[in-house]
DNA sequence: TCAAGCTCCGTTAACGTACACGAATGTATG
DNA sequence: CATACATTCGTGTACGTTAACGGAGCTTGA
């Protein structure tokens, strides 16, 4: 019953000492080339593993990193959760010395974005969450991070051509897919109306709303049920407008069967049905923000799908760590789960995410 | 920017050696009264907190720990998967210095999980984790545990009144109900028929299924919409036998809508349902085992709640891990949340748990 | 030839905790 | 009063790793 080997168990096999073996490991350099071959062959041999328990034990260095999200105080805010996520990482790492430099931005402001990135650049980091949200203005500085080195993570969204060691997020097509399966499931064959609303200025061209659309549209073309689906971005600046827009919206359409809201924003069409008692009508959703979640006890809203915010934080903090601890897990992304929540099985998902 | 106190901070402030913190921490006794009140005071003016990193580094002590749950090669057994979240926790622990008694019994055979407890009485064991399955087989083996002041945690259903130190798993009830409101969308008022159909044999006596049942019951008693349910237990010997069993069922009901599996069998239905080509009804069960996610994907199971088994044998032996160790999260139980599965999202589940 | 500068490598002190050992007291017993 | 013994406490080593330090041996140039 052998246990695992240590760097002194290498040390005595390769006939060296322990410094030696270390510089070896880490590439420090300081090693002929025979005595590094014949080390690094006894470490393949007993294939040994670092401890990774005495390693943040003595290990001096410690991580600043940069967070780079969009800033919430609300739970009915998206952005809230995944902070949270990050927060409880960053509890749980809090032997390795870790530097958490946060800059929120405001969403609703480049001008927002744009300073706190400046911000980041002055300081020294290791690595940086943030989410692809301003893209264009994201770009310049994913190049600065890729000259410097510095390892970043992505959340929400991906972006392909990046260089992000890490990405968490949900497939959004394949999302919008299973939206648009549970509306089916409720559905009669009398050709029914479906809308879609969402609420999102276009300005930040989102491209998860879209493409939640996209599976969406995409599973009703090839189903056997027909349907007639009818898309509306809607802005507003007050409730009167609101209302009065979708108040025009609903007059328009003959036989509504079900609601598709591929962004958050679902509360916003539950308070206007809930006014006109169309009860009726199925409502589904994503996320399970603090107004959706008691929509959705209510009855009004009938589906929310989940992205588990908070994991989503959690995971990107947790591998961006594990990579410059060099513990790296090398999984280069995380699908999360499409997770469909109802007014029975909410009680075990709201806040424990 | 003052890191987290050390022992050694505490005996500077209290002058006293790290000896004495020492055994403070550890009530290890060898200390005057006087002397603990005043390292016991600067303890908590610091608010010392030890670092587990140091510790687990440190601790010599290893334990074992006996694993009780039925034994299952296949992956269309549940069985299988808790055992591999076991594995993987244990994975992660391997530095604590973990001793794994792995007692793998047939579910089938009463006599060998008796063999397995007397095996697991033999041996010194720090921690158990099993699950209530053969209730009275295990209360001696239990009150034994408690006597010997062993720790014990219960997976998939809990009991009662034991002292056991934690409980993972899923709300049965709730998820019944569940499972009532996914067929209830799509249902029609023309007065559907649903069957209940469970395979699970009565000697063991697995409460988890009844209170599915009930659970599903609740639901349509309290709902609108007006249906007849009718339970059926399938005790079978032979594929033939399960076949006319069925079809005698299904000539009995008029007007067949929906069918709920609350056991983890429900792709012996689909494969009775795809030979009939009998599509138009829904079929929702438990688990996602191989074959039911075969059917699932395929269309003829139409909804799949699964209760994360790997997770939950990932849980149970990480919170009696850490109560061994005493960086006890002090949790009683964890609710596994009611994932509801579809064949659209089934994707993001399957395997990753 | 010898100091200066390499390269290569071993030694050592941390990191914070656990625990054995033994020294310094105090107390009881003959 | 000497001895035995118990109580209370400090010291030292270990866990596996990191990383600074410095020594030995070699090469180089004046």
């Amino acid at each position: 019953m052998q246990s695992k080997p240590s760097i002194k168990d290498i040390a005595k096999r390769a006939n060296v000492s322990i410094g030696t073996v270390d510089r070896v490991l880490h590439n420090r350099g300081q090693v002929s080339e025979a005595t590094r071959e014949k080390v690094q062959k006894v470490i393949e041999e007993l294939n040994y593993e670092p401890n990774i328990i005495a390693r943040s034990l003595a290990s001096k260095q410690d991580f600043n990193i940069g967070i780079l999200l969009p800033r919430s105080s609300s739970k009915n805010d998206y952005w809230y959760y995944p902070a949270v996520g990050i927060q409880k990482a960053a509890a749980e790492h809090q032997y390795v010395g870790l530097n958490l430099v946060e800059a929120y931005y405001d969403l609703n402001l480049v001008e927002s974005f744009q300073d706190k990135i400046s911000l980041l650049s002055e300081k020294d980091l290791d690595g940086v969450i943030t989410a692809p949200i301003y893209k264009n203005e994201l770009e310049d500085y994913i190049n600065q991070l890729e000259n410097s080195n510095i390892k970043y993570s992505l959340l929400d969204s991906d972006l392909e051509d990046s260089q992000r060691s890490f990405f968490v997020g949900q497939d959004p097509v394949q999302s919008g897919r299973v939206a648009a399966q549970l509306i089916d499931f409720t559905l009669q064959k009398d050709s029914p109306d479906i809308l879609t609303l969402h609420f999102n200025p276009v300005t930040q061209g989102i491209p998860t709303i879209n493409l939640r659309e996209d599976g969406f549209s995409e599973y009703f073309n090839h189903a056997d049920t027909e349907v007639k689906v009818s898309s509306h971005l809607i802005l507003y600046t007050s409730k009167e407008e609101l209302n009065s827009k979708l108040d025009q919206i609903f007059t328009d359409v003959q036989n509504l069967k079900a609601i598709f809201v591929p962004d958050s924003k679902s509360y916003l069409v539950a308070e206007y049905l809930e006014n006109k008692t169309a009860k009726d009508v199925v409502l589904a959703g994503f996320d399970l923000l603090e107004e959706n979640a008691t929509y959705l006890r209510k009855g009004v809203i009938d589906f929310i799908i989940n992205q588990q915010p908070i994991t989503q934080g959690y995971q990107a903090l947790n591998q961006l760590i594990n990579s410059l601890i060099q513990k790296k897990e090398k999984i280069p992304s995380q699908n999360i789960p499409i997770d469909i929540i109802t007014s029975e099985n909410i009680k075990y998902y709201d806040g424990l995410d």
